[in-house]
DNA sequence: GTCTATATTGCGATAGAC
DNA sequence: GTCTATCGCAATATAGAC
């Protein structure tokens, strides 16, 4: 079966929109890309808008999934928490490969999406960490005095800020190197170990 | 004495293009905003991208500086050297608000300046910071086994991620927060613990 | 649901007067 | 160095045939 042209509109338009952004696509190059005529965009969509909106939502949706899940989870401690969101990044990433470029896109140029889509999700996904961190301190598993607010942006800026490297990244590392799984691996652990308390004090 | 039409150009053009991208902003609109004339971008840059290559350099400048400063400095023990990066993030960013946005813009979706601009200075940073973190661990400072491509951009994460999701966490912390010193020097506690040597073992 | 043809608007760039 | 006027082109969106 061939696929309909509502999907395939929205699977091409996808890295498009995430290079080049809303304004740099053209109706015009975004139907030829999926094999459609200019005027379907119009008819399935209501326009250019209505189908970036679409992409959008098709991007977050991994992330709306996994916060379900994490509601419906008995609550774990702190260090299993965090692990847990890493492993979450890691596999929504590998998912859904331009999801960050349409974060920040729309977290510097905000489109009509942005309350609609992004406004929505991340803020739970903030919550989620600072309460972690915040039991974490409290239990006396990670240090006092840590400012659990910027504590969560780190967490975040370690983990993430790789995605966006990765295309100057693979031409300053060694090819050989490459491994989203070892990466995340490694900074989460150079987080924790920067945030636990330290033994000798 | 007043702004000449160039330098105005230039100015004004930079939170556009910054916000809205290179095919996000108009001619028309960026004369109106610098109070010229519609013809004043070609005669003076030679068009839209030539204002944007022009816009792209100021950006870089402070960089440019500060690498320079580095380049004839004595060489200085690891710890020091990343501390030296760190206060020097702190430092573009307040100088140059707009500058991330344009690395990650470049990164996502490069113009024809990235380059002639990005591809020149991104570089010799990562080379800086790779080399300190390889001393540090032939000097038993560092964690041993720790793989040090994937290190260097787990710092630049950390301090970096910040000042792009600042108009995001703005909303998410209590605005008494905010200090970007405070976050910084958080975040390179947290790093640098991290990527220690622990001490019993 | 898909096409062609077209209406309309806005774009970047420049010629030529001042 | 700055202006107006305009050229040529590409944009989005849609009306109407199939």
């Amino acid at each position: 079966m061939e696929k309909d042209t509502r999907t395939k509109l929205i699977e091409t338009a996808t890295p498009l929109f995430a290079d080049k952004g809303l304004a740099g696509v053209s109706v015009r190059e975004l139907a030829h890309a999926a094999g459609a005529n200019v005027a379907a965009v119009s008819y399935h969509f209501g326009g250019k808008e209505g189908l970036y909106h679409a992409v959008l939502e098709y991007q977050f949706e991994p992330i709306a999934a996994a916060l379900e899940n994490i509601g419906a989870m008995p609550s774990l401690p702190p260090v299993e928490r965090l692990t847990l969101y890493t492993s979450l990044v890691a596999g929504v990433h590998h998912q859904r490969p331009y999801l960050l470029r349409f974060v920040h896109s729309e977290l510097t140029s905000p489109t009509a999406a942005f309350e609609a889509v992004v406004k929505k999700y991340i803020p739970r996904i903030f919550h989620f960490l600072h309460q972690s961190l915040e039991e974490g301190v409290a239990a006396g598993d990670f240090r006092p005095g840590l400012d659990i607010g910027f504590a969560v942006i780190s967490l975040a800026g370690i983990l993430n800020f790789y995605f966006i490297a990765k295309p100057l990244a693979r031409q300053l590392l060694p090819i050989g190197e490459f491994s989203d799984e070892r990466y995340v691996n490694q900074a989460f652990a150079i987080y924790l170990n920067g945030i636990r308390r330290n033994d000798h004090e």
